[in-house]
DNA sequence: ACCGGAAATATCCTATAGGATTCATGGGGG
DNA sequence: CCCCCATGAATCCTATAGGATATTTCCGGT
């Protein structure tokens, strides 16, 4: 018999939960965790019995996040074969993503400037502000501007005023994917530059510049960033 | 006490299940079609021991279900409080899931008319000849059309070449929300005839033309089907 | 008669047990 | 040496039990 415990996890992950209202939302958190952060790599299988004992609950709360983790695609369900990490994104698919986003996002920041009022204009200055700080090398500022990145994407989407836009963005779950693919700690600044302008022609009610904003700003985030990870091979427009 | 069983069912719905691989998934569909044919009203909350016993399975399975149902959104989940129905869709999210729909479709059967190969004809020519038969006025008939318009968008939306479209309108399940809203016997025939129209131009090869055949369906669909159902008020266009 | 609070009931949530299925291991045959 | 099959272990799936929380019912006070 083993009792010997799953793999070592570095720091504290996947250590017993603090309490929370509902065991599952907690589960469902901490393994999306363990799967962003590569301790379960993609494409290897999640053990609903591992995971409980390694979380130290029950299997019928894992049974419930994983469940809720499939239609976020960060995992497949075989059925009586358990479940399993999704890979990571391939360069079709990051393709496909960005053909999506430019598909959506240009509109709903265009829809956002030009239905602009007060409470939207000060909830996009705050999300702003709140990344003031030039983001420094560390692990959790990483974090922290990924945080702010989805944020303000998902708040543009938004104020667009339309609700299944938003949804529908958001069910990509894209920062998720595309965090999970690569982070390079360098381009915080003009991340964050680049929301800059989207938030002012947003703020300045012009939707033609702000539709156009985005379109750059997604741009380069699929050139200079993304694009590049996939090696030297030419890059065609993912626009279709 | 009450030992009274839950409110009576029409027909077999909710009787024990035929045997599945998982129940899970079979609890699933079960539920599904308790809340697209109202037995289970807009609103109402869905109590998992009460369905559990209804269907004669344990909690667990249906605890699984229902979680991805949520999210469907035919179940929001109220955390120590259980599971309710959501309510039928409001005349704003009518409007916006259009506005949503002509933001994506139109532009797939133009992507999949620029695409067409032979498997693809193939599937298109398949799926409407499936449908070749009007619909007689039969419950079971209403029931097949509405499979039918669904496996037909979903399928114009598979051959625009973007998995991302196709989930990100698979996950809008409008076609459930629609049909849960209303349905109305006699539209079978004009609609099928407007698939068609979409169907030749995707055939044919010709962007443009599906594109627009796509787009008028989709109004037609929307103001002489939908709109007049919530009344006899100006209707605004859902394009933004 | 109406409102407020306490007991009773129903429901949710988590843990555990056991049957069924799949995966891993090791030995025998080609 | 490689392949196939049997055995054992691990895992999944479902059912059930019990503590915790929410809801309903009932009763007394104003």
């Amino acid at each position: 018999m083993r009792t010997a415990p799953a793999p070592p996890l570095p720091d504290g992950a996947g250590d017993p939960l603090p309490r929370r209202q509902v065991l599952a939302d907690g589960v469902y958190e901490a393994v999306k965790a363990l799967i962003m952060d590569h301790v379960i790599a993609p494409g290897a299988r999640v053990s609903i019995d591992g995971l409980a004992r390694r979380l130290g609950v029950s299997p019928t709360p894992v049974r419930e996040a994983l469940a809720r983790l499939e239609s976020a695609e960060l995992v497949v369900k075989e059925p009586l074969r358990g479940y399993r990490t999704t890979p990571l994104l391939s360069l079709e698919q990051l393709d496909d993503l960005y053909r999506f986003r430019l598909l959506l996002e240009p509109w709903a920041a265009a829809q956002a400037a030009a239905r602009a009022d007060a409470a939207g204009a000060a909830a996009l200055r705050a999300e702003l502000d709140s990344c003031q700080v030039p983001a420094a090398e560390s692990y959790a500022d990483y974090k922290a501007l990924a945080a702010h990145d989805t944020r303000f994407h998902v708040l543009v989407a938004e104020l667009s005023g339309s609700r299944q836009v938003r949804t529908a963005f958001e069910r990509t779950h894209c920062h998720l994917h595309i965090f999970r693919l690569y982070y390079d700690r360098r381009i915080g600044r003009k991340a964050v530059s680049e929301h800059r302008a989207i938030a002012d022609a947003v703020l300045r009610g012009d939707p033609d510049a702000a539709r156009e904003a985005m379109r750059a700003h997604l741009e380069a985030s699929y050139y200079e960033r993304l694009r590049p990870l996939f090696g030297e091979a030419a890059a065609p427009p993912p626009a279709g």
